[in-house]
DNA sequence: ATTTATAATCGTAATATTACGATAAATTTT
DNA sequence: AAAATTTATCGTAATATTACGATTATAAAT
């Protein structure tokens, strides 16, 4: 044991849980702060504003890329990353869902 | 190494991260979608209806104790457990923040 | 006082994440 | 062709997370 049973759970529930990681460190939420805010792009603008080692800031983009909220485009050396607006929409979708579920009544505690 | 570098980031890309891990793993989800829905606020019927075990459940609701997400309350010799709102509307208004901080132009790529 | 019911905690194993230096890959520039 | 620039990947170490059985703690009920 010790990894997570995918399995047992629903694909909206797998697919939000994933989706949260992208902002579940501060340095992915810093990039995709940046990215959004078109305050960087190129890889290597995004290592300088970040305290962290190029080969970190990487992997991070590289999970980001996992998950499909940004996208790279290669402009030889450098890469390019934006954020992908309808993976950004599904998240803000489906987060939007999450928040609204909240039945309001007495709650039992 | 290997721990996160908390300390070089904005408070606020620390809360962030901080309230996308309640939603980072799907038992998590699952947990705060029965509280949401109050379809189960005992302990006990929470780990009836996810087929994890009682200790795994605990530690989630631990986590997300942690968090502020959810409070509990103790009706011996059960725990009721049901979702904080005023950090329910936080990570509402944050998660809102950010996905509405998109700046839409031509992107660069 | 003993038993019962419920939930938290402990101990532990497996796996995942975070971080970085070093190296490799790709393409321009010289 | 060689050098320079930029980014990805590899290898590795430290730490964190996930999961569960077993035990402990707590308070009610007997």
């Amino acid at each position: 044991m010790g990894l997570t049973k995918t399995e047992i759970f629903t694909a909206e529930q797998n697919r939000i849980a994933d989706l949260a990681k992208a902002f579940a460190h501060p340095a992915r939420v810093a990039i995709l702060q940046l990215l959004a805010q078109k305050k960087a792009c190129v890889c290597g603008d995004i290592v300088d504003e970040l305290p962290l080692a190029q080969a970190t800031v990487s992997q991070h983009l590289k999970e980001l890329k996992r998950i499909g909220i940004i996208q790279g485009s290669i402009d030889p050396p450098r890469v390019c990353y934006c954020i992908d607006e309808s993976i950004w929409e599904e998240a803000r979708q489906l987060f939007g869902q999450v928040f609204d579920s909240v039945i309001v009544e007495k709650s039992c505690c």
